[in-house]
DNA sequence: AGCATGCCTG
DNA sequence: CAGGCATGCT
C-alpha cells in the first residue's frame, strides 16, 4: 500500500531525503531498516526512470531528430505512457505538469550527451543526475492524510 | 563496527 | 523490487 504512494510521490520528488519521506508518511513507525526501503524504493524508481530515458534519447538519435528542441514530450507520447504505466498505472492522481517538463527535460539532457559522446566517459550520467535533482518540487498535502491511500481503493 | 550511497544483479 | 557488495564516513 505503501509502494503504490510512493510511486505517486515520485511524480513531485525524484530524489527525496529520508527527512521529508517520515514527514510524509506520517502513519509509518520508522527505523532503520524501513527507512533505508523507502529510500531504495526510490532509488530504483530512479533507475527505471533514467533507464526509459536513455533508450528514447538513443531512439531519437536514431531516428534523425537533429535538435534537443525538437523533442517534446506529451501526455501522449510514448515515453510519458510507458513511465506513467510504471508509476500510477490506474491513473490514481492527476500527474503535475511539472513531471511532464521534467521528463521533457532529462529526455534532453540524454539527448545533448549521447550526441557530444558522452556516454563514452566513466560516469557521464552524473551530470544529469545533478541537474534533475534540482526539478524536484513540493509534494501536495494531501499526500500526508494517513487515510488517503484507502480512499483512493484498490485495483 | 554501524549506517548511508550507489552500482548492478536476479 | 530486493539482494549483495564495494565504498566512504563516523
Amino acid at each position: 500500500m505503501h509502494l503504490r504512494k510512493a510511486k505517486l510521490m515520485f511524480f513531485y520528488v525524484r530524489y527525496p531525503s529520508s527527512a521529508i519521506l517520515k514527514v510524509y508518511f506520517p502513519d509509518v513507525q520508522f527505523n532503520k531498516n524501513n527507512t533505508a526501503q523507502l529510500v531504495k524504493w526510490f532509488s530504483n524508481f530512479r533507475e527505471f526512470y533514467y533507464i526509459q530515458m536513455e533508450k528514447y534519447a538513443r531512439q531519437a538519435i536514431a531516428e534523425g531528430c537533429k535538435r534537443s528542441e525538437d523533442l517534446v514530450v506529451t501526455t501522449d507520447s510514448e515515453l510519458y505512457r510507458v513511465l506513467n504505466l510504471h508509476y500510477n498505472r490506474n491513473n490514481q492522481i492527476e500527474v503535475p505538469e511539472n513531471y511532464r517538463l521534467t521528463v521533457q527535460s532529462t529526455l534532453r539532457e540524454f539527448y545533448q550527451a549521447l550526441v557530444a559522446n558522452k556516454d563514452q566517459e566513466p560516469s557521464w550520467k552524473k551530470p544529469i543526475y545533478k541537474v534533475i535533482a534540482r526539478m524536484d518540487d513540493a509534494l501536495p498535502e494531501f499526500f500526508k492524510a494517513s487515510n488517503w491511500m484507502d480512499q483512493l481503493g484498490d485495483a
